[in-house]
DNA sequence: CATGAATGAGGCTTCATTCAT
DNA sequence: GATGAATGAAGCCTCATTCAT
């Protein structure tokens, strides 16, 4: 996914430009991950790059739309790290490997990890933008909602809905691990797992699962 | 009940004091809702609160503090809107009756909430004081889980869990709602109380509810 | 001598100013004599000497005219402990008498001292009123020196010179000492303090002393 | 002399930056020199250099290592002017040499020389580095103690002791002198060098001087 | 294209001084 | 007289951004 994002970005730019602007965009990463937004400078980012402080402007108008790209830099890849083979399989099977897979990436305190928590809630800037990718990038979660209300399995609500309270618990979970607060046991994440998808199957379904 | 805080808080340091530090801690507050923490700078705490600059600098000892006694106060704001009247009637009803101050609560725009979210991912600084508070502020909701837990009514699991299945969704909900990416029916709401109440139950127990 | 000056201010001013005149005087001595001119600050002062910031501008017009007043103060202090019992003696014994109490007086890491040296090549304020009030206090040696020369026992040169050349050996000694540069032994302090007296000796002269 | 100190960092520092570096130096100097090392600003330093106030920090880490860095290089000034040509002729000359250029560099307003009297008192930071360096850039005059002990020519004292009694008078009478508080004829001056010499000269020595 | 020295606005904080109590 | 809360100017330093090389 990310991979498609920057193959068209050095398309475009060329393959040195490619080179640094990744570098650049990894830099800020890591940075962020290791000390929030708050933690980011330039001067920070171009060394950690092994670039010019210069050189950043050449691929980035400024500061916020470092952040800006890299909000989306960093969207898409959590979107292809969690919908990787999203289409196998059967509703059921789709769902709880998304939510399987979310858990797994959200645990990891992996820079593209840990600088996703960070953007979460910024200030209103430049949100238009982001929402946009994001409702593209979730586009097969949200299109396995509306399959799975077409057959009549899930609760037929919105799909931020279906979200929130299906898949958003496996995010919590995720984070409330990486933190070193609970070490949950896999058990207990398939059980959640489980629970998360009975939570927005429809009343009438008559399941298999225990 | 942020009241009682601010009361005893006033009887430690004296009224006059009470005045101009609860004038810096909403001033603070409002800025971060408005502009995010990046946005805090003392200068605009001070104008804001109508203070001098130097005078934040006799209530709190540097910027750190006064973010870490904002998060502190912002908590508890939070914590007692949601846990109001907690003790009153069934366990279910408990349960829903703080699921929807929790949705009522976060869907409101106010600067209490608005501050609230930024702090949710900061970098690791002074994070052992606020979850030592953060645990005994919710310390009523824990008890709520456990005595479901005892009843067996609810399902024996870790109360972390419990909460990120069947409370953080109503946060994610009142999120969605306040940035106005849907407009949730009051309906909508009750269904997702439900759910969530729900999926937390203990599979063999009869429930009235439909 | 300081006693003087301040019996002086505490019949004009009244005993009880006299009082945090004087605790005042000697919180920013120790101040100083700590942390240097530069870690003088009048809250410290006050703190110190256990009085409100408000006060020391009941005493003092403001923070110069504080420094300029303990200048005063602590070159009484030096001249009285390094004058005393001067008028005792023959001239050579008179002298030495001075020498050793000079040297003895710059060696300890008093308050006084301490801070005493912090003034010495302060840019030049007040410098004008100083002058003239280290002129007075140390008349006495100067009449020494006067007498000294009238006898025809010293060289015929300027006081100032003579100082120089005689006196200024044992601050340096004793600053030396002091920062732990150097441990003299008693008889190398007896071997200098003759070595300056004969330095300043007129040449015809027969002294006993070898 | 110090001239080869600049050469020596701008070989490592390149010349640009030895410019600037340079600059910052002098105008420090400068500023102590007129009103103390309280009266050093950095907004000062950077005006009165000509450059912004943020480029200071390039080359200095903060403003206690401008002075400290200053501090050093006014030693190594005051060292050199004095230390011209101090292994020509035999000790005595080389003795006389050095008082006299002391005396005369010592009277003059420089800023160098001025500054270098603030440092004298300072509270003790970073002390030791500056220490070390003064052993070393005044080894010379050591060596010429030592020199003179060894042919039974000065008395076999600490030089430290030696430096007291015969050098600090030339420093003080300079300072005198600078202050307008005398003006010494030439004759005074050579006539105190000449007492200053004596007074170390071991007593069994003959001396052709008068 | 890349560099990195330079800029200077702006942020945090201190502290001498005032003034209502 | 005494207090100490409040002030706000000024100090140190950072950092996003520019531009000559």
């Amino acid at each position: 996914m990310k991979i498609t994002l920057m193959n068209e970005r050095s398309f475009i730019l060329g393959y040195t430009m490619h080179n640094k602007y990744e570098l650049i965009l990894r830099a800020a990463e890591k940075i962020i991950a290791a000390g929030g937004i708050q933690g980011l400078s330039m001067q920070l980012v171009a060394t950690e790059a092994g670039v010019a402080a210069g050189t950043i402007y050449r691929y980035f108008k400024d500061k916020d739309q470092l952040i800006l790209e890299l909000r989306k830099d960093v969207l898409s890849q959590v979107a292809s790290a969690i919908l990787e083979d999203h289409q196998i399989g059967t509703i059921e099977q789709r769902f709880k490997r998304i939510w399987m897979k979310m858990y797994n990436y959200g645990k990891q305190p992996s820079p593209a990890n840990l600088s996703y928590e960070q953007y979460a809630n910024l200030p209103v800037i430049n949100t238009q933008e982001i929402r946009q990718l994001e409702m593209q990038l979730f586009a097969p979660l949200q299109q396995l909602f509306e399959q799975g209300k077409a057959q009549g399995l899930i609760q037929p609500l919105h799909p931020r809905m279906l979200y929130a309270l299906a898949m958003e618990p496996a995010m919590t979970m995720a984070r409330t691990c990486r933190r070193g607060l609970i070490d949950y046991q896999p058990k207990d994440i398939t059980f959640a797992c489980d629970l998360c998808w009975r939570a927005i199957l429809s009343p009438n379904t008559t399941t298999a699962t225990i």
